[in-house]
DNA sequence: TAAAGAATGTTATAACATTACATTTCCCGG
DNA sequence: CCGGGAAATGTAATGTTATAACATTCTTTA
């Protein structure tokens, strides 16, 4: 594993005022939700604060820890529901070759992402490049693959770190 | 999760004689390791077949299962370990969204493949296209990011079931 | 053939995720 | 305002996936 973050809750990474991502993650989902018609309830946005603690991928068992601190009740589904609401509003995605999960910015409905992993600092950063997902829709219907969904997942090493 | 395949090991998927799947890529695994100065031993095998046992993607206590009922050891870290080997020779892939493995067929050095995942019948088959790959690691090159390795898996319907 | 290194055995536990059912909260029509 | 139904959350148990740590056996080769 790359890096470790539990309990640090650093306010900044690199050189940004994280504390920005953070409200403009929770507005979003507001609006995402007024939208969608959805409720966003307050342990759903205190998961989501949690997953945007950082720009890596967080586990739900860190999410669940931290909850423990929070709140009397803390169980697997909690955190497990509340991360399943959220990836169908498309505000949080699910790295599949980290079982953990990493906010989204661009909520749009239904996008199909990219995500570059970066293997010295973890933090995750998500591509929408739609060439990528056209070219890999048509190769697979090439050999007579209809496409549902796609997981691309890059690891490497990012601008910041190389 | 698609389809169920457990303690039948059907000789035939679809309409190809799988014999000879399972016989071309223990030879291919021979290959490999003589090549490589790996030792492919009778444990090893066993797994590789397992993997081969059809198409579809194979879970790692499957396998554990199906070797506890042909020799007196069988715990995870036996199955791991041999899954871990033959990834390194490039004789079986893991598929991150389905923690699961699955054979591979062009077991040439370190290859970055692309899988079809069919959510109905549940085969897999492995897509080597060039193009994907270097678009990827251009379009992460494009922001900075250094490529190491991709996760690729497509799921949707392959042609045989759509 | 003995030492070294590779492979496997063995026990235990860590890490990740879901099922099933009970209770509470929220919202809407009356 | 209030009662019924749906959505959300609580709770306990368990299922699934994976690794750590150390002991033993096997294989190669000097």
């Amino acid at each position: 594993m790359g890096v470790r973050r539990e309990g640090k809750a650093l306010a900044n990474t690199g050189r940004h005022n994280h504390q920005l991502c953070v409200a403009e993650a929770l507005h979003r989902a507001e609006t995402v939700c007024k939208d969608s018609g959805a409720r966003m309830t307050s342990l759903r946005r205190m998961v989501l604060e949690q997953v945007w603690r950082g720009h890596d991928a967080v586990k739900a068992y860190d999410i669940l820890a931290w909850l423990g601190r929070k709140r009397r009740s803390a169980n697997p589904p909690t955190v497990y529901r509340a991360l399943q609401f959220l990836q169908r509003e498309g505000l949080v995605h699910r790295l599949e070759s980290l079982n953990a999960f990493v906010g989204c910015s661009q909520p749009r409905g239904n996008h199909q992402g990219q995500f570059l992993i970066c293997g010295k600092c973890g933090q995750v950063s998500e591509m929408e490049a739609r060439e990528i997902t056209r070219l890999v829709s048509e190769s697979a219907k090439a050999k007579g693959f209809i496409t549902h969904r796609q997981t691309i997942e890059v690891h490497g090493v990012c601008g910041q770190c190389a």
